[in-house]
DNA sequence: TTGAAAGCGCTAACAT
DNA sequence: ATGTTAGCGCTTTCAA
């Protein structure tokens, strides 16, 4: 099915060397005219197409970088990517791929690094070591974004989480709330940003002279039945948060389910804010508001410094925070 | 920063030619135990990784199969992914990358065919003609999934779109409703999909001796927005539709959020029903009773028609449609 | 069973 | 300005 036809082609069509065609291709360097002529016409007429592969293997580069989703449908990382995409600035391709979570998978994946398929990787929330990220940095280029691991020294890209989260409760306190909910991840799928998140959460209570009280806080995973079933059990407390935060948009939409399913108005009777400004957050009823990262930036910086790196050859594993917002809608005001 | 160690250094350590290395990695034919271990330990101790990109060049395959998204945020496809990457079933890793509905960047995408850099493609929404599409077909493995292309003549995986279009507004009909409304795409940016849900909407008119109003059918794009846009316009109707099927799940959620905003219940007021049915219809007030596509058994029959293809290298364009059904939840009982 | 050597298609240093 | 040629790292005949 495949016609194979090669730059030795080309060349014996335009009756010039490889060489020669190799440097109108690449526009290396200076070819007469006539030449030139001679070699595009034989590059039309046999529909020759340079082999990627071959040009790799020589230049040793691929001109392509691979970003690590942990999975297809949180709308969080569509923003990431967009920046990613904008900062690669068509100089080097993006390609995705999903690790689901999996250690495997995502080591899987990072083989490409090794395989020579990809000069460097993203990688949006890993589940390898910080000692395993390491080692693959002591060889590779690989950074990480929005979510980072402990005792990695990888360049890394993301909001501080703790300062964001105990800004959203300092907010909620001071405007005279005493009793603030938490919905994060529980222990087995926890993650960097969550228990940044929950000392965040902490650290507010404390500044405000509040104790924590572990009834409010409440420990599923990431999804929308669990935001739920958090909406179930805080409302059936005697004594219930007047305010909640969660860790992701998808759990205060959940919040905001159940509690409706209560008979309990979010935004009015509670107050509920959300994580990350996904653009469920303005579809929601009532609207969502949000600890908004800046998902834009963080893509489009985390790119800019890999590709320089890159093109330096060297390594730096600076961790890079960018500024949160807090966006408010409807289902809450603070 | 790299560290190179090729085939030719781990023979040289573990006293054998490059051939045989080549063997015990490839496991292609006998070689000694002791040599095996030799090797072995070599490419332990040198961490050698083998070099996919000449790999590739010498067997002329890659194992890669690229999947283009017309955008990262449309949840619908990540039901499709997953099928993808089951049916891939480790034997490929699927590689992802977005053309944000822009030609060039297909065109740019569908580079990595030409250039060997994937032995297969799969577009989920093309831009390209269908001659064009033909026309890599000529020279590749190339198939459409989720959504067709008119006039050309690759493999594609769907559904009948105008027979599930049609059968919800019969069922809307069938349940005394005479007024039914559409809210679809404009002309510009109209897929094939659209298209044939517009037919079908027409044909189910028609079979009833119902006939179109053009007030009733909205064509905007497929924002959320857009759907609220409609609901607004719909609701100021003198003879405003009793019920209203929407291209898609973000459209009919715009609606509902539309309706309600002018204090008509989706549901109870007004019948809304979306298409896809993707995570947000469980996750909405009211739930959203849609039209459901087999996302992860159409990705899953696309990649394994496409690897049967590859590997009998062979062309076959066939057009393959899944059953589609209907799923009752709460913004509409049909 | 093993090794030498010829490529895969391309780039780049060297020569002319 | 152009051609010759030696690789990039791997696989795979072909001999031994």
């Amino acid at each position: 099915m495949f016609v194979n036809v090669t730059i030795k082609d080309v060349a014996k069509a335009a009756g010039v060397s490889v060489a020669t065609v190799s440097r109108v291709i690449n526009g290396s360097c200076a070819v007469t005219e006539e030449k030139v002529k001679a070699v595009r016409e034989a590059i039309q007429d046999l529909g020759f197409n340079p082999n990627q592969m071959a040009h790799n293997l020589r230049k040793r580069e691929t001109k392509n970088i691979l970003v690590i989703l942990p999975s297809t449908d949180h709308s969080f990382y569509s923003e990431i990517l967009r920046g990613i995409e904008d900062g690669a600035n068509h100089e080097y391709d993006i390609i995705i791929s999903t690790s689901h979570s999996f250690l495997h998978t995502e080591i899987r994946l990072l083989a490409m690094l090794t395989n020579h398929l990809v000069d460097a990787a993203i990688i949006l929330g890993s589940r390898l070591s910080g000692a395993q990220l390491d080692e693959y940095a002591r060889h590779h280029h690989i950074a990480l974004c929005s979510e980072g691991v402990e005792d990695s020294h990888l360049l890394t890209v993301l909001i501080d989480n703790e300062k964001a989260a105990l800004e959203a409760v300092d907010r909620f306190i001071k405007s005279g709330i005493n009793r603030v909910g938490l919905i994060t991840t529980g222990m087995e799928i926890s993650a960097p940003s969550s228990d940044n998140r929950l000392k965040g959460y902490l650290k507010a209570l404390d500044y405000n002279g509040l104790k924590a009280d572990t009834e409010l806080i409440w420990r599923g995973d990431y999804s929308f039945g669990s935001g739920v079933k958090a909406a179930h059990h805080f409302s059936a407390l005697r004594q219930p948060p007047q305010a909640v935060l969660c860790v992701s948009d998808t759990l205060a939409a959940g919040a905001i389910k159940g509690y409706s399913q209560k008979g309990i108005k979010a935004g009015k009777d509670v107050q509920i804010c959300g994580f990350d400004n996904i653009p469920l957050c303005d579809m929601y009823s009532p609207t969502i508001t949000t600890v908004s990262q800046p998902g834009y930036e963080m893509g489009k910086t985390v790119i800019e410094h890999i590709i320089k790196d890159i093109k330096n050859d060297i390594y730096t594993g600076e961790t890079i925070m960018l500024a949160h917002s807090i966006v408010i809608r409807e289902s809450a005001v603070l």
